[in-house]
DNA sequence: CTGTATCCCCGTGGATACTG
DNA sequence: CAGTATCCACGGGGATACAG
C-alpha cells in the first residue's frame, strides 16, 4: 500500500488538486500570496493585510511557505530589523489559482452578498 | 467591534477570497466538487474517487456542502437506497477556481514531481 | 447501499507576554 | 520591528462498529 499515513494537508498525493491545495492550504495562506502577489512586503505590512491574524501564526505560516519553497525570506541588516518577503518562481506559479479563487469569490458576493454600499 | 468571533473557516468575512475558501475549504472538498464536475455521482462512487476518505467525513462534508448550497442531494426511493449528489448553480461556480487549481497542480506535478511511476 | 454513533488524535489557530 | 514562548480551544479528520 501506497499510503499508511497521509500528511494530512495533502488528500491525495500524486494528485493536481491536492498537490495545490497542500501549498495554499491554511487559512490565511491564501491571503498571504494574495498580498505578495503586488510585490514583496514586510512582517508588519502583512500583519496590515490580514488584520485578524496573530503574530505567532503569521510567522509560522511564512515559515512554512518559506521551507516549502513558495517564499523568500530577506533581512535588512538595519537598525531596526527589516524582513521582506517575496514570492520565488514556485509562488508565483500559483498566483493563476489565487486569481481565480479571487475572481470566484468576487462574483460570488455580488450576488448573494447584499451590495450593502459600505 | 465587526468581528470577536470568527468563523473559522473564513478568514476575513467581506473578503472575495475568504468568500471562496470557506466554501472550497476542507481537506476533501475541492476533490469533491472536482470528482461532481463531471455530473451527479453516488455516495460509493465518490468513496471510490477520494479512496482514503471515510464514511463520516464523506458524510460531513457532503452534508456541510449542501447546507451552503453547493450540491444537491437526491434521494431515489429504490430497494436499496440510492442517493445522487450534484452541484448546484453555486457549485458550478466554484468550478472555474477548481479549475484552475488543478491546472497549476499538474504544472507543478510535472515540474517538480518525478513521474516516479509508481 | 448509505449512512450513524463513538472515541480519539493532532494540527491550526488564537491570546498573551516577553525579547533582541 | 520582527519575532519567540506558552498555553489552550476547537474542529477536522480518522478508525471502528453498528443500522435502516
Amino acid at each position: 500500500m501506497v499510503l499508511k499515513v497521509r500528511p494530512k494537508v495533502q488528500a491525495l498525493p500524486g494528485c493536481p488538486m491536492s498537490k495545490c491545495m497542500g501549498l495554499l492550504g491554511g487559512l490565511w495562506t491564501p491571503e498571504l500570496l494574495w498580498a505578495l502577489s503586488n510585490g514583496p512586503r514586510r512582517f508588519s505590512e502583512l500583519r496590515r493585510d490580514c488584520p485578524y491574524i496573530s503574530a505567532k501564526v503569521l510567522t509560522s505560516r511564512l515559515r512554512d511557505l518559506e521551507q516549502r519553497g513558495v517564499l523568500t525570506r530577506a533581512v535588512m541588516p538595519t537598525s531596526p530589523p527589516t524582513v521582506e518577503y517575496g514570492l520565488t518562481a514556485l509562488g508565483e506559479d500559483l498566483l493563476p489559482a489565487i486569481r481565480s479563487i479571487v475572481e470566484v469569490g468576487s462574483r460570488l458576493l455580488l450576488k448573494d452578498g447584499p451590495p450593502a454600499t459600505d
